[in-house]
DNA sequence: TTGTAGGCGTTATCAC
DNA sequence: GTGATAACGCCTACAA
């Protein structure tokens, strides 16, 4: 069975290639039965269109992509779930670009507006060391969701790009504060040890120990070496065991997310002790994961569905050339649960 | 800025388009002076090649493509990454395409075929209820992976495609099995309402309670509605809530995936009662989140990462056209933990 | 309403 | 080693 084109579809049908086009794109000038003909044609022998030719020729292709730091990282899942809706909704179709944690998203981002014509993209984690005049080059409209410090001023007459996320030092800093306020002087914190996201983390947990007057000391510091999944349930079971068996003192453990805090939770239990009477754990993010666990965990919910959301329509907003918010920073919720106590 | 293509480039360089092109696909017979210039020319002007021309051109592209069954479900997340990274060691690019509860896994591939030049495809997830005529269009290779139940015969000299997944009715039946075994009479059945994986979940219990002799009763049978994110913990959550209120009598739950398990022990945690001293729960699928969870939940492991592993070897083995096995059935691994005991 | 022809950016096949 | 040039499959003026 070869590969069937237009050309033949045409033949086949007794008609020129620029018929069966209109017939494909549902163009106004064409009589409904030749058209019936083509369609039937079409079906019996089942042409589909060849889209890189169309994307070749066409200037639009309606097509978002999404361009996800680590897809395989559950915290992506519902807002993956919002944007794939979301574009649909608006009769777009979405392309999914996973970037390892070795690849360079901005350089994948570009190949994916020439090949296949996006309209814009969608940043997802990551973007926190990016090469800004390379970021510059793309031009097509873009959001970074979830992640990110900043987004480049615009040169051009219409906005390009908008940044929305939470404020992760920030979070992290109101996190610290909570556990403070608790009572906690010695705070465990179990953060990625790259220089974009655990940076951000780490620099909010010390800003709040300054701020309420506590030694920062290094031994309670663990840094996830920067590599393929770092935010497993496994990872934080694995260094909360270790920094159990380290003979460290410290009374509560804080993960910048809510799966370590899970492995954190685990570790405590496995070691013989309960959470929180004898440590206390707050996680970070705010999954599904955090809410059912028992004990629940306390944690930072971030609005990740209306993170996706705004991207989504902010988005949109750039490819229509509206005003745009270029910093949308959205608060995130400390949630307390069962995981933590007063002292 | 505008597009620059390769007619810019050669001109900038004073050279023909077809040495640009032996410039960038790394051909032999070229000067490397010459080469060093055009790529440096490139480098300073930002080309991009455009994917969409090469792919008309090409014959091959060197990418797969993944149709994942709703991306959004944590249950991919380690396949994504071992697929992720065996295609790259392949020196392979992959895309990924999700495929919507209401869309068509088949038509989507078909597309992706001629799009992208793809070399092989991967389905995760779905493929139950498939037309079989449609997927025999098909022209290049395919695995179907981690779900579905058989694969068409071949027609063609060299095998095109093959299953790779587990025996979900007997893994289901084997888990009743070991559930009857524990002196359970009356098993609460949380599944999905569809078609393909639900029926055969379904069918295994079934078949277990008939060999251990106790009788089927509609009550204890909870069908989540086919639609968009089944597997949540909170849908695992709410429907086991719902059964503990009806007042409907039973000792054990078990459900098809860990997500709902956990929301199942939340749940009976919730109303006060223990797991597993008051009702036994387990899972199935194997997730992390199961052995962490407090309780750790009983389930049947499936072997995701050896699933994934065989589904990209058996893929390159069917673009390299040699033999392959048609269809791998790989065994779970029944783990038992604490949310279940003995009566 | 329909057909013809040119071009989109690239690669491959020729000559040179 | 290198440079024209013909495809690749589609869309879209423009002509009929």
């Amino acid at each position: 069975m070869e590969q069937i084109t237009i050309k033949e579809v045409a033949k086949l049908c007794g008609v020129g290639v620029s018929t069966v086009s209109r017939a494909i794109n549902n163009h106004p000038d064409i009589n409904p039965e030749t058209k019936q003909k083509i369609l039937d044609t079409i079906r019996e022998y089942n042409y589909v269109p060849n889209n890189s030719a169309r994307n070749l020729k066409r200037t639009d292709s309606n097509t978002i992509a999404v361009v996800i730091k680590e897809i395989s990282n559950s915290y992506w899942g519902v807002m993956l779930h919002v944007l794939e809706r979301e574009v649909r909704d608006r009769k777009y179709c979405l392309v999914l670009q996973n970037v390892a944690d070795d690849e360079d998203e901005v350089e994948l981002a570009l190949q994916l507006e020439k090949e296949k014509k996006v309209k814009g993209i969608i940043f997802l984690g990551g973007m926190y060391n990016y090469d800004e005049s390379r970021l510059r080059m793309l031009r097509v409209p873009y959001v970074i969701s979830g992640s990110g410090k900043t987004v480049p001023e615009d040169t051009g007459t219409y906005p390009k790009s908008a940044l929305v996320t939470t404020d992760t030092e920030i979070e992290s800093q109101s996190m610290v504060d909570y556990l403070c306020s608790c009572g906690h002087k010695r705070i465990a914190f179990i953060t990625s040890g790259d220089e974009g996201l655990g940076r951000c983390h780490l620099n909010g947990y010390k800003r709040s120990l300054e701020k309420n007057g506590l030694e920062y000391d290094e031994k309670l510091i663990i840094r996830l070496k920067p590599g393929k999944r770092i935010y497993t349930i496994e990872n934080g079971y694995n260094c909360t065991c270790e920094l159990l068996k380290s003979g460290v003192d410290f009374s509560c453990i804080y993960a910048i997310s809510d799966t370590l805090a899970v492995g954190a939770c685990r570790a405590v239990i496995d070691s013989g002790k309960r959470v929180p009477e004898d440590y206390c754990v707050a996680g970070a993010d705010g999954q599904d994961i955090a809410e059912y666990y028992h004990p629940s965990i306390t944690t930072l919910k971030y609005p990740r569905v209306e993170i996706a959301l705004q991207s989504v329509r902010t988005l949109f907003d750039l490819i229509n050339r509206k005003k745009v918010v270029k910093r949308q920073i959205l608060g995130g919720t400390l949630i307390e649960r069962e995981s933590t106590r007063k002292l």
